[in-house]
DNA sequence: CACGCAAGAGAGAACGGTCTTTCTACCTGG
DNA sequence: CCAGGTAGAAAGACCGTTCTCTCTTGCGTG
């Protein structure tokens, strides 16, 4: 019985055959990512997420061929979860101006968690200057759907009266401000940082109404 | 004369006997600072700023004491560039609200660049995530120091018109689209970016003249 | 003036640590 | 049986740091 610290040799779900999904994949990619968002990617090694699974070194390299592989996958899931908030919220709401004003809620709900630490994308894009590396290309492909969406949405806002601007430049307008919410919450405050950010999409949503 | 590949062997100021500044030194501080900047901090070792300052091992560890004081000497100088440049234009300024407006073109300016790859403060605080490195010290320094620069201004501008909000509220705004400009300049293009950028300052400004 | 010496800089070996990755061996449940 | 898990050793590379040795330069002193 020399196989003391062990959890739950079996696990609760059964069914953990399939190569696809498995109970230890699942808390490797969910450790992996608290990890890599609280204390950075390349700070954080192997040995770090093998520890606080917990998993061992030989599971994590069945499910993943490498690390660089886990961090695209931390990386498309918060890509994911972000696009399906965003969607519900734009479901949820009765029309395009409240849907930015709900995106913009939810970036300052973000901002007031306790454990935010700024955006995960531009977090990872500062950590691998390549361009052409994987790591860059989902950072850029979710900042391209972001923008599109946003455009959509402020189109539909003016379409009613289409003579305050371009749809194009809301949008971008929105996205940085977003981005230097995101940047400077957890350095200058996130109490000041998301009364700013309130404010400007406020002002954006009024001056245009 | 085996000593085939040297730079110089005296160097041409002659003066290089006082250990404050040397010439090995100052290419030392340019050379990490460029590569810092362009790959990230922990991305660049030791080996490669040795080679390319080019400087041995042991003149680099008779000029700073770890790789972590020469991060920090590299952020300082940063720091030091921007407030030099930043004062001289709000000297160069006929009104604070000119100052503001030469201190958003300057930023633009700096979007522009071809080797522009975000905010140094804001890669450095990603790579950094310890509240208590002296690095993010560094930062908060910085940062503290822009927005209260900012803050004055504002303010001289809003003692014509003491009606339109508070200048804290305006300086936040400023360095809000500041963060979000930096940070997505080099994702999402320049051009696009530093044109949102511009027509943010000039909405803030006309907004309470 | 000549000499010697301290100091800055070059060249390179080497140490201890950490990182990612690979490998072998054993156990368990359907 | 075998797929997926645990356990642990270990290889190979890299990183920051320390060390020893040599060369050159500038300056004060005898």
């Amino acid at each position: 019985m020399a196989t003391a610290t062990r959890p739950a040799p079996g696990g609760p779900s059964g069914s953990s055959r399939g190569h696809g999904r498995s109970e230890a994949r699942e808390r490797l990619l969910s450790t992996a990512s608290a990890l890599f968002y609280r204390e950075g990617i390349r700070a954080v090694g192997v040995e770090r997420i093998l520890a606080e699974a917990p998993v061992t070194r030989a599971t994590f390299y069945r499910h993943f061929p490498s690390k660089d592989e886990l961090v695209l996958a931390y990386l498309r899931g918060v890509d994911a979860h972000i696009r399906a908030g965003t969607q519900a919220a734009i479901d949820a709401a009765p029309s395009p101006a409240d849907a930015l004003r709900a995106i913009g809620t939810a970036v300052a709900d973000d901002l007031a968690r306790p454990d935010f630490r700024g955006c995960a994308f531009l977090k990872a894009a500062a950590e691998y200057p390549d361009p052409d590396d994987p790591v860059r290309q989902v950072v850029l492909d979710h900042r391209a759907w972001y923008v599109a969406t946003l455009t959509g949405l402020f189109a539909q806002v003016f379409g009613d009266s289409p003579r305050r601007g371009k749809p194009e430049h809301a949008a971008l307008h929105f996205v940085m401000m977003r981005d230097g919410a995101m940047s400077g919450a957890h350095l200058d405050g996130a109490d000041a940082v998301g009364a700013a950010f309130h404010r400007g999409v406020e002002g954006l949503l009024t001056l245009l109404h």
